[in-house]
DNA sequence: CTGTGCATGTAACATGTTACATGATTCA
DNA sequence: TGAATCATGTAACATGTTACATGCACAG
């Protein structure tokens, strides 16, 4: 009931930053920003190509990003995004401000709620598939770490919680499994 | 391009699957549905109680679920949903599938991609603040773990992976915080 | 010459939030 | 008697997905 206008001041939709984001760690297309959240976007904020074109739009409505044709490398031409001096201090406005809690949906977590419905194989092997994805994912972010320098503090920081949290829920699924198996049937 | 009637079969809302299970733990009404899914629902599936009413009554209309008025503690009459053994089996065989990998929305992440914008001590004190919120909540789901017996095995899994989320939240906080630290400004 | 990946876009739909509404009961 | 909590509900709005659509360019 208190801030009203302070905020609404400075209201933009997180889609609009997130691409911003996107954008400051080097200009990319739409194409290559739809990539980059499929990756990065993991454990942050993910979203398909529509809804990435028209923010694109908005954003460059705005003033807060400008494009650039160039030649694809394979394929026809795109559009490249960088941001302007309006779009960066948007975003270093932004940035300093606090966030929301992060919000979560994990349906396999929902099904563990349920466990004492299945029976314990079942659920074992449910687990294991479960730890198995996340294994990947975990492989997958070690490997971006390798490669990033301590140059990219943003990006290598995020790449660190990749890790961290697929390690986290490696961990638990073994307590998991391990649980289920000290247990009667 | 594959399955099409296949999953269309037993294709429900997921928020369905979530009253469904909070229902199963113990019959409980909208309202303590809606708690429920503001402490537990943090790590699997949370929304607000506009959207818990109207589930509910298409759950009740198609037979998983049933109401029976009850004095509230405190408070009005309030309707306690119980499952069905229509509900029960719905549960249980939702239970044994598998699931969509975890989406998560966290601005804050999106915040530490560009904290090269931020100088310094402005970093440092947004990471500070936001690791206190993360060991507020350790505590809580820590508080709840101690109470929790591994009877109930859902409730108790979903809880200890809340404690080691958090934890793992936490460390990466640590790790944020050292490596702005040994840093130039 | 066909499939795969690059590249962009639109429209209908699904889902969930914010804000608005109502009213009971208890405690200070 | 007024605030806080219990308890339920609706409607407008925001946001994002699925599916549909188009077309280039390169590799086999």
């Amino acid at each position: 009931m208190i801030d009203k206008k302070e905020t609404a001041a400075g209201k933009e939709k997180p889609l609009k930053h997130v691409l911003l984001a996107g954008i400051h760690n080097e200009p990319r297309s739409g194409y290559e920003l739809t990539k980059w959240l499929q990756i990065v976007g993991q454990h942050c904020w993910s979203v398909e190509h529509s809804s990435v074109y028209p923010a694109l739009r908005e954003l460059e409505q705005d003033g807060l990003i400008q494009s650039q044709r160039a030649p694809g490398t394979r394929g026809p031409e795109r559009s490249i995004y960088s941001l302007t001096d309006a779009g960066l201090e948007k975003l270093r406005t932004w940035v300093a401000q606090g966030s929301p809690r992060p919000t979560i949906k994990d349906e396999q977590m929902l099904r563990v709620l349920c466990f004492d419905l299945l029976p314990r194989e079942k659920a074992l092997q449910q687990i294991r598939e479960v730890r198995a994805e996340h294994q990947a994912q975990l492989d997958f972010f070690l490997a971006r770490q390798a490669v990033l320098t301590e140059q990219q503090l943003g990006p290598l920081l995020v790449t660190r919680r990749g890790v961290m949290a697929e390690q986290a829920y490696i961990a638990w699924c073994d307590e998991v499994a391990d649980m289920i198996d000290r247990r009667p049937a």
